[in-house]
DNA sequence: ACACTGCATAGACAAACGTCAATACAGCCT
DNA sequence: AGGCTGTATTGACGTTTGTCTATGCAGTGT
């Protein structure tokens, strides 16, 4: 609907980052873009590599429990953490897969080459 | 609110990364949580290390001027690009101090240590 | 001075989001 | 079996977000 005369200069070439990769991208990019995901993902990050009871991510924070396991879902939704019932008790890990994806996307956008992640 | 007696652990010794500074980057992440803008930051990323012309990115989408110069905006507030305007046109550079930020927080994640960025 | 072009701002509105209380489900333990 | 604990799901509600149209502002050029 935003059609242009090049006024100043050509348009761009080709598009650097593709719309279908853009949208994948970019849901995982919003999974992080609030504070308490960002958190919860440090926190998983951090523990131990068999991962982290949630009974101990969620008294760390002024939230419901309910609120706590509706960001851990779109955390594992996001492909950012997994988890497993053991017992009891639910395990989260974090899977860097993702977070090495996402940070290669943000790498080359620093290099200022193309971000063909 | 949500207090739980130690049932299968002890509580994490300290938070990986603090609510401040989460609150802070999330900001950042939530910048890059839109298609629009991640395509967006993309197109400056790679293009001329001078900027790149509005005009340019407009019709790149089928979206609206004004709905282009928002998403510009949010991702100037997020402190991912910067702009100046030259005679008629405005143009647009990446700032590559927060995309390194945000890829180091990144990579400790995938690194397994602690996130201190 | 005036009209024109490029970009930003203001206001409106539907959709998505973050949060909660209530409830359901899954495993343990008498 | 029945109660208890830990976690997930449901439904509701106020706030934020993405988009649009309409308008304003800055520079250019006649």
């Amino acid at each position: 609907m935003s059609k242009q005369e090049a006024g100043c200069c050509a348009p761009l070439p080709e598009d650097p980052l593709a719309a279908e990769q853009a949208a994948e991208l970019s849901m995982m990019f919003k999974a992080l873009g609030d504070p308490v995901r960002l958190r919860l993902l440090s926190m998983i990050a951090s523990g131990p590599e068999a991962g982290v009871c949630v009974c101990e991510l969620t008294p760390a924070f002024e939230l419901s429990q309910p609120t706590i396991s509706h960001h851990l879902k779109l955390l594992r939704q996001a492909g950012l953490v997994d988890c497993e019932r053991r017992g009891t008790w639910v395990y989260y890990w974090a899977r860097p897969e993702t977070t090495d994806r996402m940070a290669a996307v943000l790498g080359s956008v620093g290099d200022r080459r193309a971000v063909t992640a």
